[in-house]
DNA sequence: TAGATTGTTAATCGATTAACAATC
DNA sequence: TAGATTGTTAATCGATTAACAATC
């Protein structure tokens, strides 16, 4: 296999940036763009718009700039949300019903079929949303077609929770328990860490009038 | 005032997995540490390590490495960690309670007071946490002291509904609507953008099995 | 055509890593 | 004391920015 110049997480970062701007752009009617005008949409540099695109192919003509919707569609197969991707919840606390029930993950093409957990009682999820036991998981797995799992437990039992999933073949987690998740190379995991965020928010406020 | 040299972005993001993994240690009953193990804990170099705790101060000692308790304490305060925030939560849909109830903010001293929304029906939040309505606002942030602010509003309302009580006087911001919030210079916010960690993860999936 | 703007190469800047004197 | 490990200076590496030829 041809090895590929692989891209930094600083232009990965970036990416779902450009895309969420095209896709006001777009609902605003712009037909074409200049890496200047989404370089000040976004306060980064023209070069380094222009730079980051590069990584992926030529999507602009000199003199004219990007064409809005072409572009807006090469980052979607670039993220790859050209689909519709399969998702379970483990875990059904406020956070994991929040999560179940966030209408915003379907329109990204994220659907969310089921949510499980040791108990069923008390878990209110959307309509078509099915509510099962933990013990129901690997049969489930079986007859349904499931890429993602979100992680939503307790941050104790996270881990476990997460190696048993992987065992059964899934390969993506997305994890909201308050610890880093690392599950080995043969799957991918995005950590939502809001303790971290809120230490961070934390310090800019102390530091907020010091300068 | 004396011109401090800034702290890089780079170095704040990873101080709250130092805290992390010290209060972690701290449970162990661990006495001291070294660069060198932090190091391998988060798989950061031992050299990264004390380049970035020497932005701050010498809390180490040669031969002996760092009292875990007091580097602790350290990073404590340097986050601002070290004492209570009060916090009200806007927007009162499923996010907004599963925020208001999860139990893990008191624990790291940020203490919802209250949440508010529109219309004060059908939201549930833990004792001792108002449900007010959002014209009551005003009033409540004269007479209760309050710091941060949870925005868990539509993306559409979040910039307005932020604005708003910015100019109540809240000076910090914890964004979970999915946008970019920007308040100006004079307050802080951090943003908290599932979507775009989600397309992260689309991207890493799409590319696991590539290189 | 002339002005605009790309994609890319080169220059700069900043962050990470390595090395080591100081010293517990 | 000898081994360990810090804090810091210097070297390396990578990311950002600037510049510009190509060309629509």
């Amino acid at each position: 296999m041809i090895k590929k110049k692989s891209i930094s997480e600083n232009v990965l970062r970036r990416l779902p940036k450009y895309y969420r701007i095209l896709q006001e752009l777009e609902h605003e009617n712009v037909k074409k763009i200049s890496s200047t005008v989404i370089s000040k949409m976004l306060n980064f540099t023209a070069s380094q718009v222009r730079q980051d695109l590069s990584n992926f192919g030529e999507f602009g003509h000199q003199g004219y700039g990007y064409d809005v919707v072409y572009l807006k569609e090469q980052i979607n197969n670039i993220l790859g949300l050209n689909r519709i991707h399969n998702v379970i919840v483990v875990g059904g606390g406020r956070i994991g019903q929040a999560l179940a029930n966030y209408r915003g993950f379907k329109e990204e093409g994220f659907a969310v079929l089921a949510v499980f957990d040791i108990k069923t009682e008390g878990i209110n999820v959307g309509e078509g949303i099915k509510v099962l036991k933990m013990s129901q998981l690997e049969a489930y797995l079986k007859q349904n077609y499931v890429e993602v799992c979100i992680i939503a437990t307790q941050k104790e039992v996270a881990k476990d929770v997460a190696d048993q999933v992987k065992a059964l073949g899934i390969k993506a987690f997305w994890n909201f328990a308050p610890c880093d998740l690392s599950l080995g190379e043969d799957v991918v995991v995005e950590n939502i860490n809001m303790s971290e965020s809120l230490f961070m928010l934390a310090y800019k406020y102390k530091n907020l009038n010091k300068e």
